[in-house]
DNA sequence: CCTACATCCTCTAGCGACTAGAGGTGCAAG
DNA sequence: CTTGCACCTCTAGTCGCTAGAGGATGTAGG
């Protein structure tokens, strides 16, 4: 058996050392042998966890989503029925966030465009954001 | 002089009870007078003002970028190239979040469609995060 | 074997922008 | 006068880490 540090999980997996430690406290990751001095000895196996956790927390997961994925993961008997309903949820959260930050950039573009680059009381940007009637989009 | 009372400047400005006391303590409104009985009693002024730190909270700036906005729009005499630098900075951000989350929800799309809706061991929801070589898009 | 140095350990506190709750006071209506 | 809501302050919690203190371990070179 050959010894993954912490620090070498961390290379190969691409999760930061700290986080890795507090993955392992709040339980995503089983907790690893230990050295004779304490230091902590990972698996394979772990290496794969960590970079699947890193992975769904790239695409916008919730440490919550990602502990329910896991155990869905480590008993591929069960229906993915769930793992479904996760994505699928997690769908449309970037759907609704990708319209909304198309309205707002609209808006900043308006803003950006009007300014005339001279004092601030003629300035669109602080205007815009003093009234919100003067909002073309409907963002919020 | 009617005084306004938090809960009626919360109503009239959007932003909530706590938060209005919130924003009092990390200085972005200034402390209001106070009733006999303690209570805050706002301005009309104050009102504008929690209204523009929503509206620019919407559009998604910081905490420490409302603060200079706030301060260039209390001299309206002075340049607007910070104002205007501020919203471009944000426009950046907001385009660069919106290519990364159009990514994102291909990547999604792509592991809802492959899902059989059968067991976890056939399901592409799962696999995809399990393994970042299958992604087909560059999100990160 | 000793030393230098990187890496590891635990623990606590901090980030941003609030939000929730405890425990108490003020105020207007019935 | 009492009910009941809105207000007050203060502390602690949220999420997902990140930073730092202060010390132990492991490894490579001399």
């Amino acid at each position: 058996m050959k010894k993954i540090t912490i620090g070498e999980a961390a290379r190969r997996s691409g999760v930061k050392v700290p986080t890795v430690r507090y993955y392992e406290s709040i339980g995503l990751l089983a907790a690893p042998s230990r050295s004779e001095g304490n230091q902590r000895s990972f698996e394979p196996a772990d290496i794969n966890r960590l970079a699947f956790i890193r992975h769904a927390r790239e695409l916008g997961f919730e440490i919550e989503a990602i502990r329910t994925l896991l155990t869905l993961q480590d008993d591929p008997h069960q229906s993915c029925a769930s793992a479904d309903a996760i994505a699928k949820a997690r769908l449309v959260e970037v759907e609704q966030r990708i319209r909304s930050l198309t309205a707002l950039k609209a808006e900043l573009e308006t803003m950006v465009e009007g300014c005339g680059h001279g004092r601030v009381d003629q300035c669109r940007v602080i205007e815009v954001l003093a009234d919100h009637g003067q909002c073309t989009h409907p963002h919020h």
